[in-house]
DNA sequence: CGTTGATCTGAACACTCGTTCAATTATGCT
DNA sequence: AGCATAATTGAACGAGTGTTCAGATCAACG
């Protein structure tokens, strides 16, 4: 008898959160039930809906949350540095580590966008089209003083980003590339496809 | 009544693949039932095991077929064609032109990998790595005639399939941007990236 | 120590799921 | 025309779905 009904824990709310987190990216939003998760935490169905009002919230919850930690991350790793190809440097790093760091939040707000609501899409959508702006400003500055050579800012930050997320589908710690070599490696190449 | 029953079509296979494709491509595997393929069809969901033996080998299909598709396309868009630089020109080029025109296929096979079985995984797998060693090979011959400067060929591939792959995310026919013109702005990008 | 209020259980609700199969119907062949 | 057979229906199976809620339970506070 794992736990007794009515204990007043107060930690059941993260516990709640990490193990849809686990289980989402495990086996897909559609695959998990309340049950499982429920199973995973310690307790029946019902009191996870003292957590969250229902499954679909617990989803955008997750990604909302990864996506405005990567933001304010973002950030604080950019500020007060001007020069576009320090900067662009220093976002392809910072991009690397944040999305090795948290493999299962990355996996779940790109694999399951299309089981939010119209509204939650909007505001997942929104947040994930900043982030990428923010890639766009670096490229922009950089062909304004011309340190860049960019068809098109846009497309190039997409690119770019695609190319980034790709580390995520088969970087493993302690495999046979440690993460600086994996940076550096990645960096050699970004800085080439932006260089004249 | 749109079809009546006993009815010896011969063309219900096909139909069951094309409503599959696009059930699973726009709301997940798990989030489709055989009823609403049955359905899509105009057919009780009994009648699709006369066509699949179940529903995962109905994914499984779907995948290995586009993943053969590919390898097969790719050899012969690629046939003898030495150059390390031309070849990976027209690997670019194919490889955008491909995948756009299969969305649906593309986004299964690199979604839904998470729902096969591990003896279908290990498959689509070994085809998804099939793939990968074409450009790896272009890749490696160019570096040994000196014409790319690659830091790990392996680790290059993988990013620039991925940086591929995202063309997928973003781009519709009629949009701000022709397909011949991405093209060529990912060529250029590529190209910079595998240069010294 | 008794009470309050948050927390959790366990059962229930109304469906939906993948899959099977006897019975029925239409087709291709002779 | 009649027969064999492939294709399809429609009902059934047991299990699982998200969500609700009355009642039980426990922590903390006065």
């Amino acid at each position: 008898m794992a736990r007794t009904q009515g204990s007043h824990s107060g930690i059941t709310g993260p516990k709640v959160r990490e193990a849809a987190l686990k289980l989402f990216a495990r086996h897909g939003f559609a695959a998990v039930s309340m049950r499982q998760i429920a199973g995973e935490v310690g307790v029946q169905a019902g009191a996870l809906y003292n957590y969250t009002p229902d499954k679909q919230t617990l989803l955008f919850d997750l990604m909302q949350t990864h996506l405005e930690e990567l933001l304010a991350a973002q950030e604080e790793a950019q500020a007060g540095r001007p020069e576009p190809f320090a900067a662009l440097r220093d976002f392809t790093r910072f991009h690397i580590n944040f999305h090795t760091e948290r493999p299962e939040e990355v996996f779940i707000a790109y694999m399951e966008l299309r089981n939010l609501s119209d509204e939650n899409f909007e505001v997942i959508e929104k947040l994930r089209r900043a982030y990428e702006g923010r890639l766009v400003d670096i490229l922009k500055r950089g062909v304004d003083e011309g340190v860049f050579t960019i068809a098109d800012t846009r497309v190039a930050a997409m690119a770019l980003i695609a190319m980034l997320n790709g580390v995520n589908t088969w970087f493993r710690e302690g495999g046979r590339l440690s993460l600086a070599e994996v940076q550096d490696i990645y960096w050699d190449m970004v800085r080439k496809a932006v260089s004249s």
